[in-house]
DNA sequence: CTGAAAGCGCTTACAG
DNA sequence: CTGAAAGCGCTTACAG
């Protein structure tokens, strides 16, 4: 006779069939009641301390591990978080993944990763699906969600975290959070030190276009028109995917405009580093010929030929922080700060 | 009176209080069994035509949602697949995912990423967070689980299929399928490109000594064999994360070795490009002093100076493939194959 | 501080 | 082809 899973259970007498130790397994061993285990093990308070002692180490002995659906259909929540990106092919994003995880995990939180791919319509439909999983909080990029995912965020009564931007102070701070940092400053930043090496001419050159990038645009535009600059035709926005080869393609066409830019200031890292490859191969001398600086401080940037001026991004430390604001929340504390601002850095290498 | 969610009920007469519709509502408005409406929206034959229209009408008119953790506690497993993956910071993998959840989700699938670092006991602890969530799948990466993770898998009964690399043939096809291609073909190929550009002294150089790594090195040593050469002196391995930055010093490290090789070949092409970058600096010329070629074609392989000879490794195609074999799997067909091989190209570009 | 009862919202056998 | 009963494995009130 094969030894099936059925067969299997034929062998065991005390403990239920289907294998799985539950609850009950252990509350008998324990010699308590399941709701008293159950609160032990969750470590609720008001459980003698003996009884804990004795459910845990049978719970021990037994190897139970606590079913997530059963808990969740009880309670109604899962041990879910939601977490929504645009794209893990912006490097970026991988590190605000890395640190969510780091901080959930060991908390005993599941991650459930929808990429939104810059997609209004996309994300509105993936914060759909996460909610139905009953998630017990929501970490998403951005403040830019459509009408739609605003309300069933809200209806939803969870917990969410807004990452990247900073909520404006002027919001009446009702259960919205964020952390992050000013984008327009940032970038405002990095175009007075562009400011503060002499140069006029400095274009602003972003793809993709997503919110964020078109902050950094007016950060650049509000520090120009500060130096009594004029921005007229150094503008430079492309819709399509910020990439490596498109960062090339945008420099030589601003490249061909007469007269040339003496500086460019890039919306992300990864369009600065195919312009300093381009340059490389076009034979132009950075930063003698023109400056190139970029965002974010992507994984090459440093390597690159010469070291490319950035601003440094904390996304670790908003993804990170952004999970503990999450827990914070779960335990009902009430948090001190609705807004975190987690500032940039800029980072000066050789390419400016 | 402030309208709390309780309140919100009273004014709710037919359908039950907490607010969520359930299958017995959308019955009660079809006119139907329970019973018969989960089957009807879960699209089991069985059902009358019209009752299925009916039941459909009134979960679309209710704006009824299945609830996942009650589906999963009923049925003994969750709409979750369990993937397993080394490191987003590695492009390759991103893309991975990408396809893997492309293919999923409009399934009805959720993700569930675990991020290994390369680590064999984290990998062992995710499956194990996995498993208790009773995933119906689990997509994972190589062939090098630990004893108990394979232990884990096998004894959960969950159909598991096995990424980037292939099972040898040699072993009895029981349960295990894998998607990928021979990374030690792969090399080998790279390998004779090299040798047909007449170099002898080809030297091969990996980072952080994943199982795949040392595959490419063997298929390298085979190559070199083949050919009647040497390989002592040749083989550079260093256990660090793949980088640019290694990449460079690995690079400079060769240099100063005498004789010089006349060409590299990278396990992975972050560590090329890092080597082109540090190339430039120096002034060598490549491929005229030395010759270099990596390996999976990432992303900025290509913008290169020059642009990176490489392999290009069929990763879209993995998930892809792997989501379809699983998706079989979970409608109870039977696999044709229970390995399949992908296949790569070369990429030959300027540096070789 | 502890427990008996009820129920979370589904699906799985089992009848008919 | 359809349904009444039972149960999945927990937790939430509610008593004591």
């Amino acid at each position: 006779m094969p030894l099936t899973p059925q067969s299997r259970n034929t062998t065991m007498t005390a403990t239920r069939a289907k294998g799985r130790v539950t609850l009950a397994d252990v509350a008998r061993l324990a010699g308590v009641s399941p709701i008293t285990v159950s609160r032990a093990l969750r470590g609720e308070r008001a459980v003698d301390a003996e009884l804990v002692a004795r459910a845990k180490e049978a719970a021990q002995r037994l190897g139970y591990v606590p079913d997530p659906a059963a808990r969740a259909l009880a309670s109604r929540h899962s041990s879910h978080v939601g977490v929504l990106v645009p794209m893990l092919s912006n490097a970026l994003f991988v590190d605000v993944l890395e640190a969510v995880q780091r901080s959930l995990r060991p908390e005993g939180f599941q991650t459930l990763i929808g990429i939104t791919h810059y997609d209004a319509q996309e994300e509105e439909q993936l914060l759909e699906e996460q909610l139905q999983h009953r998630p017990v909080g929501l970490l998403v990029t951005g403040l830019q969600q459509s009408n739609r995912a605003r309300l069933l965020i809200e209806r939803s009564g969870v917990p969410c975290i807004h990452m990247m931007e900073l909520i404006p102070p002027t919001e009446p701070s009702q259960q919205r959070y964020s952390v992050g940092f000013s984008q327009e400053d940032a970038a405002a930043g990095m175009t007075q030190h562009l400011l503060s090496r002499g140069h006029t001419r400095i274009a602003f050159a972003g793809a993709q276009l997503d919110a964020r990038t078109l902050q950094r645009s007016v950060g650049w535009k509000r520090a120009m028109t500060q130096a009594g600059l004029p921005t007229t035709a150094l503008e430079w926005l492309n819709p399509a995917a910020s990439t490596l080869a498109l960062g090339g393609q945008i420099f030589e066409q601003i490249l061909a405009q007469s007269p040339r830019p003496q500086a460019i200031f890039f919306g992300n890292d990864d369009l600065a580093q195919g312009a300093l490859l381009t340059a490389l191969r076009l034979g132009l001398r950075v930063p003698h010929d023109i400056a190139i600086a970029g965002f974010n401080d992507l994984v090459g940037s440093a390597q690159m030929l010469p070291p490319l001026t950035t601003v440094r991004t904390p996304r670790s430390a908003i993804g990170e922080t952004a999970s503990r604001m999450l827990l914070a929340l779960l335990r009902g504390e009430h948090l001190p700060q609705t807004r975190m601002d987690l500032g940039f850095e800029i980072v000066i290498r050789e390419s400016t």
